[in-house]
This record gives C-alpha cells, sequence and structure tokens, in this order.
DNA sequence: TGCGTACCCTATCAGGTGATAGACTTCTTG
DNA sequence: CAAGAAGTCTATCACCTGATAGGGTACGCA
C-alpha cells in the first residue's frame, strides 16, 4: 500500500514498524493504561469480534483516534491486553510456581509432588474466583486459546505452557514416570481444564449447579472434587 | 418500526411471526438443506460474528435473501443450526444413553454403573472424533456454551443438560450417594470437561502434545486417562 | 520566551454487514 | 391453459466498523 512516509507526527504503521508513543509523560501513561483497563475490561466480556473499537474508546472517556496512537490499531491494543494479562498472573503465581519447582528439583517424593499441586491449584482456584477481574481474565484467555487469534502465542508461551508444564512435571513425579512420558502430559490437560470448566465454563456451570455464582464456597467443592481426582492419579496405574 | 404490513409473498417478520416458508417443493427442500450444510459448517469453523451471511450464500451457491427467505434473518439460521445438530446428536447417542438408563433404573450396582459410564464416554469420545463434521460441531456448541448467544437454549436443553443428567446419574450411583446430591453433578462436570479438553480445545491440545491431529490412536491415549479417573471415583470418598 | 514534540481532538473516509424491495422465472393445480 | 404460489435473483439501503487526515493545545527544555 503506501510507502513509510514518516509524518512530523510520532510515526507508526499499522502491521510492523511499531514506532508506538512511548507514554512519556505523566499524562499520557495515565490514558494509556486507562485505555488498557478499559480494553481489558470489555476483551474480558466478550470476543475480539464483539467489542467495538468505540466502546472502548468510551469506556475509557478519549476519543477514538487516541487508541489508534497509543496501540496502532485494534489488535495492537488486543496484544497489549494479552501481554498485560500474561505480567499480572506471573506476579500471582510466582511464589506457589517456584515452590513447586523447588520440590521438583530437590527430588522431592511422590506424595510431595501431591501436596505441591493440589497447593498449586488451590491457589490458581483462589486466584480465579478472587476478583471479578480474574474471572474476566480467565474468560479472555480461554476465549483465545479455544479459536486462536492475534493474542495467542502470547497467552499461550506466557502462561498455559508453564502452568502445563510444572502440572505434568508434578504428575509425572507422582505415577513414577519420566517428565517425558506424554501420559503425564495427558493426565496435567485432563486436570487443568477439569478446574477450568467452572470458570471460563462458567455460565454453563452455574445453570448445571443451579448456582448464582461462584464464590468461596463453591470453589471449595470444586476444588474437593479436584483434589480426589489429584488423589486418585497415583492409586491405579493403567 | 414498520407495522405488520403482509405482503402478498411469503409473510415473513424479523422476529416473532415465523411464518418460514415450509420449503414445500422438492426443489426448496434441497436448497434450503444446502444452506443449513454451509451454515453448519461455517458456524462450526468460526463464531457468528465471524461468519457472514455472504460467506454462506456463497458456500451453498444461492443468493443473499435466499438465507432471509427460508430462515427469517442470520440468527434463526444460526438457531436452525443448533436444532439440526441436537436432533443429529440425540440420533448418535440414543442407544448407549439408553442402555445406562436401562441399567440405572433396574438398580444396577456400582460397579455396573462404572462399566456404563466408561462405555458413554467411549461412544462420545468416538463420535467427536469419528467424522470431521462432528468435530466442527463440537466446535460449535462448545463456542456457543462458554458465550452464551442466540442458540443456548437450545443446546443446553437438548444436549448438555441431558449428557450432565446421565453422566451424574452414573456417578451417584457409583459413590453410592442419592442423585440429587451436588457433589455428582461437580463430578460430572469435571469428567465431561475433561473429555471435551482435547476437542473443543482442540488448537491448546495438539500444540500441548506436540500432536498433528486427534485420530484414534490419539483418542485411545485421551480415554484411558479419563478411564483412570472414573475408576478413582469411587476409591476415595472425599 | 519560543520552539518542538507529545498529546488529543473533530470530521471524514472506505469498506463491509445484514436486510429489504421488487421483479423475474418455475412449478403446481384447478 | 391460465392463475397464483413458490422460489430465486439483481440492485440497493441503512448502518456500523476500523482507520485516517489534519489541526489544535499543552508541556518541557534551551
Amino acid at each position: 500500500m503506501a510507502q513509510a512516509s514518516q509524518r512530523s507526527t510520532a510515526a507508526r504503521k499499522s502491521s510492523k514498524s511499531r514506532h508506538l508513543p512511548r507514554a512519556v509523560h505523566q499524562k499520557g501513561q495515565e490514558t494509556r493504561e486507562r485505555i488498557l483497563d478499559a480494553a481489558l475490561k470489555a476483551f474480558g466480556e466478550a470476543s475480539f469480534l464483539a467489542v467495538t473499537t468505540r466502546q472502548i474508546s468510551r469506556a475509557a472517556s478519549v476519543s477514538l483516534p487516541t487508541l489508534q496512537y497509543y496501540f496502532g490499531d485494534k489488535e495492537g491494543l488486543y496484544r497489549a491486553c494479552a501481554e498485560a494479562l500474561v505480567e499480572r498472573y506471573r506476579r500471582h503465581t510466582k511464589a506457589p510456581g517456584a515452590k513447586a519447582v523447588e520440590a521438583l528439583n530437590e527430588g522431592g517424593s511422590a506424595e510431595t509432588a501431591r501436596v505441591q499441586l493440589k497447593a498449586l491449584f488451590a491457589a490458581l482456584g483462589g486466584f480465579l474466583v478472587g476478583s471479578r477481574d480474574a474471572s474476566r481474565w480467565a474468560q479472555f484467555v480461554a476465549r483465545e486459546l479455544r479459536d486462536p487469534g492475534p493474542a495467542f502465542e502470547i497467552l499461550y508461551a506466557g502462561l498455559w505452557r508453564p502452568g502445563v508444564e510444572i502440572t505434568a512435571r508434578l504428575i509425572a513425579r507422582i505415577l513414577g514416570i519420566p517428565e517425558s512420558d506424554p501420559a503425564a502430559r495427558i493426565r496435567a490437560l485432563l486436570l487443568i481444564s477439569s478446574l477450568l470448566a467452572f470458570q471460563s465454563g462458567r455460565s454453563i456451570s452455574l445453570r448445571t449447579m443451579q448456582w448464582t455464582s461462584i464464590g468461596p464456597p463453591e470453589l471449595a467443592m470444586v476444588l474437593s472434587g479436584v483434589e480426589a481426582q489429584i488423589d486418585a492419579i497415583g492409586d491405579n496405574l493403567a
């Protein structure tokens, strides 16, 4: 299309040359964050296509072109949301994740691994149920991982892969099989997705259980079911 | 807007008065089905918003207004897809479902219930993996149940609720608890969603397992994991 | 103080969407 | 064989979307 004709204003092209404004002044940073928050909320509640840039700009109390100014285009904003999300997820799972890795590297027993696994899932569940924001983010992630879009790679590399990895390693330890065994990864996927059913498949779970919301008491019931599954992992070696 | 002004042609309004053409002639039936097939395929591959009516009309080799002629509007076509899907699902699960109900009503043992449950999931898994169509339909269902849209009620009542119900009843029998116990439904949800992870969460599972497709051998591995979970259901009463 | 950049706006564009108007053809039937 | 209904089309509408043009304002620094 149009060859790069750098205008006097901040240079920004649609796809590749991402000379996006750094938001150097404080006011700019604030606006940028306000947009990002609004987008995070909107994309948490509905899909990439369903959300319009006008909605976001209105929610952030800025004009439409301000979005393009800071994020290039709609996809750029979407990707920025995914990156912000990975960042926050990392912050919330660093502690239990590190502990699990430590236990693994020290060659803990199967029983230790089982305890770590339960702690990990309890932490994850608590995080998901903890705030309304986290719940929305889970929807964002689930939607993007189901129907891969512009943010798939970011979310996969940033939080899905690490999550599966640590889970699979713990399960392998419990089963007494090498970490490379695919069976461990399969069990990890089964376990993770069963927990996620209550968050990403929220609406249908509410309906099925005749709940009105998923709070601490509901989470406790779910976790008890998950823990039963974890307990069962080593019992019958099929 | 415009008050009902029944034109001489077949009466059709957008929302309520669904005097849709019955496709009385054979030619009409054929085109109607051709449209439905194209829509089923399209909506299986992408979301309601992502699919355009022009795509469908092109794939069905008809002009755009023909869609409105037979289905009223885009939502009507979408709902028709869901209904067709429920119909086909019923046809494929009638046999094993009926057998399970029969066993339950005859007061079979926990072990019998376990066997039935395994058979049920094996049949479901086989159906999902069996044809490319079925795999697409699973995506349709999963997408609609995650982000409820115009077809949520149809799919929930037509296939999700019955599926959960029979699963929960079998699990309750295994656990020796009353069918009304919420714990049974929770375990049912956990079980179903873990299997579905490999179908509705297809892309991410492929990536995680480093598979290129989900065929019979992959299904066997997944089912072995699921069966291990089923075996574990009664072992430790938490 | 003045210059340049960061920031943010109003107005507008180009393209695509679902839906309708209305005429033409094909088929059935009294 | 008409008459009318069923089926299908082309042309067009009204609307909404993401994105851009281009000008104004505020701020920091020499």
